[in-house]
DNA sequence: CACGTAACTTAGCCTAGGCTAAATTTCAGA
DNA sequence: TCTGAAATTTAGCCTAGGCTAAGTTACGTG
């Protein structure tokens, strides 16, 4: 009978251990991920990415920005021509094609589930980081099947 | 005909901060949620959580478990009674309680759209923490649609 | 009952990511 | 060309959350 595991039991604790490990590696990589996506976007839609816009944009100061940026830098994502905006090296765009994809993916499987679009917009912001490979290919199974029923 | 928004504009400046600062929030909570949900855990299947317990499940070292459950005592969540294991507070065991139906709707939703049980658990610890509550609405309405689709 | 081991705490260190205030640099307009 | 405002950087601070190593404390067992 027992209707949905109520008394659920704990998991081995190496495992358990392991999700969690996983978890605050994800957190790591999350600032990182929205700065070159941030910088790529806004690279292409304004042509150029500065501190300040950045700044703004994340809700942020600008000596944040510098400090963030100095690790991006160091961790071979962007490069700075001083007073010049930034760029982003061929890693950094990369990384940022990833984050954009499945940023957008995220979005449209919220859509999708009924969310309006922009708490899908400021919940993605987050899960965007914490959704895995399994996880984003059942959003987009989810997503490729509604439009066969729509088709 | 555009189909898919690919030149989707950026957002407004300040709604665009909001959405990270909605994020680093939820980051800043995250560590809280995650302890008083495994506390009540430990509380109620072993009957006792002890820092050691809680160290090796985190997997973080007993030092960082001290630290982490100070500032629990100092938010008023946790309390203590020296070697004797570790107890919530009311606010602490209403924490835990949200957190852990959160964490249990997440893990049935990614399984209910295609996700194994592991990763579903994997996910959930992060994904938990960053889904508003419209996002959960939405995933229980899924739920809901589903049972009765099998009904 | 004493004593070794496990549990816990303390001390001291580190990084990421925030902040403000005070330089410094660039650049546009008078 | 000069000069003031805007952009950027630097300096100095803070908290959360990690770590290791070195104490302390409690407890079960011989
Ligand atoms: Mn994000
Ligand atoms: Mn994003
Ligand atoms: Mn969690
Ligand atoms: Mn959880």
């Amino acid at each position: 009978m027992r209707s949905r595991a109520a008394e659920r039991t704990l998991p081995p604790a190496d495992e358990h251990a392991a999700r969690f490990a996983r978890q605050r590696e994800a957190d790591r990589s999350a600032t990182a991920e929205d700065y070159v996506e941030l910088i790529a976007d806004l690279l292409r839609e304004e042509g150029e990415a500065r501190a300040v816009d950045l700044a703004r944009r994340m809700g942020v100061s600008q000596a944040t920005v510098t400090a963030t940026i100095g690790r991006l830098q160091r961790d071979g994502l962007v490069e700075t021509k001083p007073y010049r905006g930034l760029f982003l090296t061929a890693a950094g765009q990369e990384m940022a094609a990833i984050a954009k994809a499945r940023h957008e993916l995220v979005v449209r499987f919220l859509i999708a589930i009924g969310l309006d679009a922009e708490t899908a917009e400021e919940d993605a912001e987050g899960l965007e980081h914490h959704a895995s490979e399994k996880a984003l290919a059942a959003f987009a199974r989810f997503l490729a099947m509604r439009e066969d029923d729509a088709g």
